[in-house]
DNA sequence: CATCTAACCTATTCAAGGC
DNA sequence: GCCTTGAATAGGTTAGATG
């Protein structure tokens, strides 16, 4: 909602979603449930994302950003690091071990097809390729972010693995397409 | 322009589900 | 049991907002 309708730069895909502005509330409810656990699990994210009015995938990539500036900003400790109790788990914090993931996906061979039809045409789609595409097969536009990150990383694999090769297979990935 | 940080990336690992 | 592959991670980069 809330479309402000193509100014006049052509809808031409591959611009990043805009940049999500939190407010002081919702800084204050996510910097909270962060100090409690850093790694929430997807079920507390789909709270959050209630409580606060976003999309879950903004609060993963907040939770993603958060710590690695909090790792960042902890190294004030160049000192020698042994002799310390190491990878004891608090005593205490029985371990509840990490809560529950996200249900994986499933696929079907018709959704497939078209996101390797997708990648083939375009590998790093923007914002407005991956909704249209998540709208088509009916999924969330962040698990076809993921797919294609799962996708881009082992493509790069395999080219490692075998050098040469690879060019031959993304020949045959390419699927004859009409023009839209 | 400098700083901050959401968005995005690769590389690697965890793990569900199929064979 | 192993393999494929979606989900999560660490760690790094790009870019939009703001002083």
């Amino acid at each position: 909602m809330a479309e402000d309708t193509s100014s006049h730069k052509m809808v031409t895909t591959n611009h990043r979603r805009s940049r999500t502005k939190f407010t002081e509330d919702q800084l204050k409810i996510l910097i909270n449930t962060f100090n409690q656990k850093p790694y929430p699990g997807y079920a507390t994210k789909q709270k959050l994302a209630l409580e606060i009015n976003t999309e879950e995938s903004r609060i993963q990539i907040w939770f993603q950003n958060r710590r690695a500036r909090q790792r960042f900003q902890k190294r004030p400790e160049p000192e020698t690091l042994d002799s310390s109790q190491i990878h004891g788990d608090q005593p205490g914090v029985e371990f509840q071990s990490r809560e529950a993931r996200r249900c994986r996906t499933a696929y079907s061979t018709s959704q497939l097809h078209t996101l390797i039809k997708a990648f083939a045409k375009n590998p790093y789609p923007g914002i407005d390729s991956r909704e249209e595409l998540a709208k088509e097969i009916g999924v969330p536009e962040s698990r076809v972010q993921i797919w294609f990150q799962n996708r881009r990383s082992r493509l790069f694999l395999q080219r490692k693995r075998e050098p040469v090769a690879s060019l031959e297979q993304e020949e045959q990935n390419k699927i004859p397409e009409g023009p839209q």
